[in-house]
RNA sequence: GGAGGGAUUCCCGAGCGGUCAAAGGGGGCAGACUGUAAAUCUGCUGGCUCAGCCUUCGGAGGUUCGAAUCCUCCUCCCUCCA
């Protein structure tokens, strides 16, 4: 299909549905659909700092807007702010930050670029880095860049303002941050720039900056952060609540499976390739008595897919039914060796040498509780010794389990 | 430079000199239940040779029969004044 002819395809009402979805601000609506009646591919950019190696779904967000409006035959401007990552972006902190140096910048963007194509259709992708216009400008194009704006509008910004308030220091390169954010759509033509919500500054900068140069300015559609596995707290590495992109497929299912049920729309609305139509419909039928846990089988087999492939989304689907429906072993059980000395090992060090405890104490803690079971029979006695030539089964939990052989 | 406040077990946060391995919450783990690693309920959550013992309360000393709790010095953080 030509990109005209999927263009025409969707109604423009059809293409504001779906840009829509998950949205948190679309600035202005009116623009948008003016643009799009114009009937050509858009030229819809969102920016990266290259400072994020370990991608999780929280960072596929925008990802997965770009894919849509792909899906509706648009033309997507991946940037990687390389130069800017030089500066380092003061949305949302509170305190200066470093700058990135060349070589980090370089692995970083690397990353990146492995990962956008699982995603993005490569043909309608335009992949950039904005040091291809700062690299080469002069320090004067800088300054009258900079005499663009002014100390008033930019301390309007909530973070820079608290900051001047607290007598914190700003930096005066930080300052010059929307402005080279904003450039970029200037530099790059752009008629939609998406980013998370923090970004909403730098994005009418962008607006401003395009009018100054004689440009329509361009549409600001904001996504809103990620919830993460626990449903409430953003996604994040460091709260431990995220899937990330390079989990492997069981895990990653796993942890789409531990999403609390109200939480998996959210998902669906951000992440998921399906078509609202589809999306409405698997609502329609959980609310008539759809086990919504096979609603998050859908939801696991897509992320899986789109990371691994539909084989090892199947794969990890089954093997999550047989584990946790069926309380099966996995297939590919750990096989631990142990030496048992003359009298055996007692069972609370044996669980700790197997990696399935973290210490004696937690042993018995897990035995008292019932947790524990050799080959499937709940142990009573953390005292009790497994002797020389024993082969059995551990199991701590439901999650824990590894072959042990007595040596 | 001056005055004051604080540093507690994974996190937050309580803690009369003895009954403190240390309240409470969060997080995590486990059990039950289930429609799932959802929800809900319950329990556990320093270590060990585990019904007993050992080591923890920013660091180093000291007072005391006994200190997370008192004293001294040190390190780091915060607030107010100049």
């Amino acid at each position: 299909m030509s990109l005209e002819q999927s263009i025409n395809s969707a109604s423009i009402d059809e293409q504001i549905a779906l840009i829509s979805r998950g949205a948190e601000e679309i600035l202005l609506e009116s623009e948008l659909r003016a643009r799009l009646a114009e009937g050509r591919p858009l030229r819809i950019k969102a920016g990266f700092d290259p400072t994020a190696p370990d991608l999780h779904l929280g960072h596929t967000v925008l990802l997965n807007k770009m894919r849509q409006f792909q899906q509706l035959g648009h033309q997507v401007i991946f940037l990687i702010g390389d130069f800017t990552g030089r500066i380092g972006d003061p949305s949302g902190r509170n305190a200066t930050r470093p700058a990135l140096d060349d070589e980090a910048i370089l692995d970083n963007a690397q990353t990146y670029k492995q990962q956008v194509y699982k995603i993005l259709d490569e043909e309608l992708t335009e992949i950039r880095f904005n040091a291809e216009w700062f690299g080469p400008m002069p320090a004067s194009d800088l300054i009258r860049l900079a005499s663009r704006q002014t100390l008033a509008r930019m301390l309007e910004r909530d973070d820079f303002a608290k900051r001047y308030r607290e007598q914190q220091p700003i930096a005066l390169h930080e300052l010059l941050y929307p402005l080279v954010q904003g450039y970029d759509s200037v530099a790059l033509k752009c008629d939609v720039e998406l980013g998370g919500t923090d970004q909403k500054f730098n994005l009418l900068m962008g607006r401003e900056l395009q009018k100054v140069n004689g440009q329509p300015p361009q549409i600001v559609l904001t996504m809103p952060l990620l919830e993460g596995l626990d449903g409430v707290q953003k996604m994040s590495k460091s709260l431990n609540n995220y899937v990330g992109v390079e989990d492997t497929p069981e895990e990653m299912f796993g942890k789409l499976m531990s999403l609390p049920d109200d939480i998996m729309w959210r998902y669906f609305d951000l992440l998921s390739v399906k078509t609202n139509e589809q999306i409405a419909g698997l609502k329609k039928a959980t609310e008539q008595g759809m086990n919504p846990r096979d609603v998050k089988y859908e939801l696991g087999l897509e992320m899986v897919e789109t990371y691994h492939g539909r084989g090892a989304a199947e794969t990890a689907k089954e093997a999550f039914i047989q584990r946790f429906r069926q309380g099966q072993l996995p297939d590919d059980l750990e096989i631990v060796q142990i030496a048992a000395g003359t009298e055996g090992r007692p069972l609370a060090n044996v669980l700790v040498d197997a990696g399935l405890t973290s210490s004696t104490s937690e042993s018995h803690r897990m035995i008292k509780q019932g947790a524990v079971r050799i080959d499937g029979e709940r142990a009573a006695d953390g005292k009790q010794c497994l002797a020389g030539g024993a082969d059995v089964i551990l199991q701590v939990g439901k999650r824990r389990a590894a072959r042990v052989t007595m040596g």
